[in-house]
This record gives C-alpha cells, structure tokens and sequence, in this order.
DNA sequence: GTAAACATACCAACCAGTCGGTATGATATC
DNA sequence: GATATCATACCGACTGGTTGGTATGTTTAC
C-alpha cells in the first residue's frame, strides 16, 4: 500500500516525440519533417517539444541516441537465434533476420540515422557524429561475432572482422535505397541473399558448390 | 569578321541549373536545398529558373534525366577500359573504376538520384519514378557486360546478370551512406573491395585462393 | 517585330523557435 | 496540516525569416 510510484512515468512525451520522428524522417527525410508534424504525430503540443529539446537538431541527437539503444535491443539481444552457439550460425541467422526485416513499407524497415545522415552530414556536424555513432556501435558489435567465427572458422583473404561488418552494414544501406527506389523490397532481399552467399564463400570456399 | 556565331549556345541556364542541382543536392538532400540557392549557385535568376521548370519537382525530374546521360557517358562510353575485350575484365575494370571514384568530398562521388529518392520517394511519385528510372538504366546497362562474363564463364548457383547487377549498385549506394557517416571513404571503398572479391569468387571459387 | 530568355518585385504559406502563461506535485516553513 | 515556494511538464498564440511560386517588365535572338 505504501509503494511509493514516486512520480508517475512521465517519459511520455519526449519518447513520443522520438518515436515520430524515427517513424515520420524514415518516410519523408529529415528536412522535410517540420516540428509540427512531429508534434502532431506524437499529439503532444509545441511547447511540450521545445521544452525536451533545445531545437529541432537536439532532437535529432536523441533520436540517433535511442535508434542505438532500440536496434541493439531488437536485434542482438530479443532474438532468440542470438544465442546459438556456433557462431558462424549465429551469423548467417543474423541476415536471415535481416532479410526477414525486409517486408512491408519502407518507413517500417529502413534505417532512421541512415537516412538522417544523408541529409545532415555537410551542414551538422552533431547530427552526422550522433548517426556515425550510432552506425559504428552496430557494426562493432557485430563483429565481434564475426570474430568469433573467424576464430573457428577462419576466413579467406585475411579478410577482418570489422571490415566485414561495415560491408554488410553497405549492403543493407544500399538496400533501402533500392527498395525506396524500387518501391518493392524484391532487389533488396535479392542483394541481401547475395551478401549472405558471399559470407558463406569467404568461411568455406567450397561448401555449397 | 562577319563570323556569325549564329546563336551562342544557349542551353546555358538550363544546364547550369540542373548542375547547380546536381552539386547541391548532394551535398545537402533535396528538401534542404532551395530554389532560391539552386539559383544562386547557377547565377542565374529565380525568373529564369520557372522560365525552365514549371516546379522544383520538374526540376528534379530534369535533373534524374540529365544525371542518367551523364552518368552513361562517364562510365560507360567515355572511359578506355570499357572497349577490354574480355567480359569479365571489363567487369572487374568497371568495380576498379567506382572504387576509384571514391575520392574528395562525398558531393563529389555520390548518386544524385540515389539522394533524392530516399527524401521523395514517399511525397512524390514523379520524383521517385524519375530516380528509378535512373538506376534502372544503370543496372540494365550492367547487367548486358555481367551476361556476357557469364555467357564466356559461367557463374556460381546460377546467379542472374540483373540480379548481381542490382547487388553492385545497392553496394555503391550503401557505400555512399557508409562515407558520409563517416566523413571519410575508407570503409566505401573496403566495402567495394569486398563486391570485387565476391564477383570474382562467383566467376571462379578457387582462383585467387 | 515577335517570341523566347531572362530579370525584378512581390506574395501567401510555412518554417523553426519564442514567450507568457497554466497545471501539478514535491518540498519547506510555521 | 495548512500554506508558501519552487521545479517540472506542458500549452498555444505569436514572430521574423524563408519557402515555392507568380506577375510583370526588359532584353536578346533571328
């Protein structure tokens, strides 16, 4: 009776705000998202923006902040293949996932910090350095199951792991491009495929021959 | 001295328009780049520029047709290595070409069309269909050097020329993001090195081994 | 001379950001 | 335990500047 809740939950509107702008500059891009339609999409008022955030770029920095944290979450630690042993399994059941990812319209699977960055990366520096970092954490951590399977495995080429990982993350940038330029995911999920068969290639030459 | 010139080439504003588009939009994305300094930068009046287009969306309709010459020009008919004889080596000359590209700042090597359809291809189907049309050309025109290195040297689990065709450009697309997140075209051009490694892997598993 | 190729001045809509104000709840004072 | 004080969260009208686009006039080409 005496569970002090302390005060009530009041994240609501910051992270309703993030929450449309990940969702409305996947759409639209970040110079055409005003505040208003953020506003409006997260129904909360103008004044509650400027009072979580110092202009429309501080938002942006948060935004890149929380996409980390959301897709480390959703991709690394939920997923139930992120604990099969083998790791070069672990790594081929990564782009499955990420194939899988592939469906619907591309506001639901394209990269918000990718797309941000496009637009940002001459004219702010916070919003260019919030999205590399942001890109970067995903790819550190993914090669370190690329390590892992290197150490059993090992690879053609002395090719590195961290190197390899920046290239998956290229192709799936590329991807959404592809399928935003397409207006279908079908190129996309076949450029994903051909990234897998090159993984697999470079553990085992002759594999699947 | 009668020389009549007849008329000097007046294509002059048009062109300088579109290029000024082309190098801003870039640089900056489509939404963040007005009229106003498309203009400018062309040295050219706002006058003129509705002279030429009805709309900025025309303009960038224009600009997609014009970056499409331009592009087959460049990379397809103007550089030497385009009349190797051998498929495959004109092939691996063509990712040795877009690696080289990937130099200077980013306005300087990145996809026009690429940029512009993240930002449009929800808002505008003109904008979009434009760009498409754009990559599209590009892949086709790939895609008819990839079917003769097949047709000379067969290819791993019966991969299609358009398809790799599209799996190059999401690379190249993918690699523009990489670089301007980065601010630097190192992992850009990593990631190409990992696309010339796979086509050469997919024409022969066990060459380079 | 006339039609295309410009230039200048202007407009309404929209933009990011400001500002005065309110509602609420925690803490301090007596 | 009632009241004063303060901090946080939020509201929506407002502002100065910018936007894409227009109206109208001038110059150039043939």
């Amino acid at each position: 009776m005496s569970s002090r809740v302390t005060h009530a939950p009041r994240q609501s509107a910051r992270s309703k705000l993030i929450d449309a702008a990940h969702m409305l500059v996947r759409k639209q891009g970040y110079a055409a998202t005003s505040v208003d339609e953020i506003c409006a999409a997260a129904g909360v008022s103008k004044g509650a923006f400027f009072h979580h955030f110092a202009s429309k770029e501080e938002l942006g920095v948060a935004a890149a902040e929380q996409w980390t944290a959301r897709a480390d979450e959703l991709i690394f630690t939920l997923p139930p293949w992120v604990r099969i042993e083998d790791p070069l399994e672990r790594l081929l059941a990564h782009i499955d996932f990420r194939l899988f990812m592939l469906e619907g319209p591309p506001e639901g699977f394209t990269c918000f910090v990718g797309t941000m960055v496009q637009e940002s990366f001459a004219s702010s520096e916070a919003l260019r350095h919030a999205s590399e970092a942001s890109i970067s954490a995903y790819c550190e951590r993914l090669a370190v199951d690329i390590e892992a399977a290197i150490a059993r495995y090992r690879i053609r080429d002395g090719v590195s792991a961290i190197s390899l990982a920046w290239h998956v993350q290229a192709v799936l940038q590329g991807a959404f491009v592809i399928a935003k330029a397409r207006n279908s995911p079908r190129e996309a999920r076949d450029s994903v495929l051909h990234l897998k068969r090159y993984i697999k290639m470079l553990f085992d030459g002759g594999e699947n021959r």
